[in-house]
DNA sequence: ATAAAAATAGTAATCATTATTGATTTAGGA
DNA sequence: TCCTAAATCAATAATGATTACTATTTTTAT
């Protein structure tokens, strides 16, 4: 089954690259349809996995029930404000090595991890910070 | 809305108590008909939602679209096995201070994180030396 | 240009979870 | 104990994200 060229899929890795608020599928379908309004919702579906399995883009499972996709690639966390439902970044760097440590404490062999967090965002920090001081 | 004691309820933690395999809300549901045929599947998931945000049990959710839940509160992150399907557990000792670190590199403010493993169990690890070596 | 393989649009199906509703159970006071 | 209001229940319908299906169209190598 090679891959072949495919004009939604084209559309859909260029909206997600320009997009870093890592949006859902259903968000993806209702912007590339914007150019290509005969798109449809399975096609989008169907893209985003297999990009997801090619690792041009990553699937984000945060914890709503829906999938998030972001064209980062690179190695990054995800914070999900609580207030405002924003998914923004956290650097990988500083954070520590999660991965080998848990491997240490487990009798059998880790391969990967998947964290995420939860807070307050930049943005609704000072927002809050702004009007009860 | 004071919460009322309700047999179903009770025996819904008992039964998560006696597993250590972090069950899904239809296996608690088919485990507590045996001893109580007429409960309901919505009645399973409104007490393990309930427990959960009374702090009583956790509700994992590991990245298969499917709860489990877990009678165990103590500090530990959850590993799933690839090969096997199934959810072990591992010390959250010596893991490192997750939070503390990714709050110093975000602007925002971070209270809480998930984190999960993923890779070979114990068992499939000591199964698969067995017949390959 | 042609034909096989892959991808698509449109639609139906799946499946975990949540909502609804009318009946039943619990808990605290008379 | 009996009564009442609030909480809970069973049964079922509804929801919503995702996947499966199928006939048609597009891609790509020859």
């Amino acid at each position: 089954m090679a891959i072949k060229y495919s004009r939604q899929r084209q559309l859909i890795k260029d909206f997600l690259m320009t997009r870093k608020d890592h949006p859902t599928a259903d968000v993806v379908y209702m912007n590339v349809r914007q150019k290509y309004p005969n798109i449809s919702l399975g096609t989008v579906y169907r893209n985003l996995s297999l990009l997801s399995e090619l690792g041009e883009i990553r699937r984000l499972r945060l914890g709503d029930g829906i999938d998030h996709y972001d064209a980062d690639t690179s190695d990054h966390y995800h914070v999900i404000c609580t207030q405002c439902g924003g998914v923004s970044d956290v650097k990988a760097d500083g954070i520590g090595d999660i991965l080998g440590n848990a491997n240490i404490e487990y009798d059998g062999e880790i391969q990967g991890h998947v964290t995420y967090f939860y807070g307050i965002c930049e943005k609704c920090l000072k927002y809050s910070r702004a009007c009860c001081p």
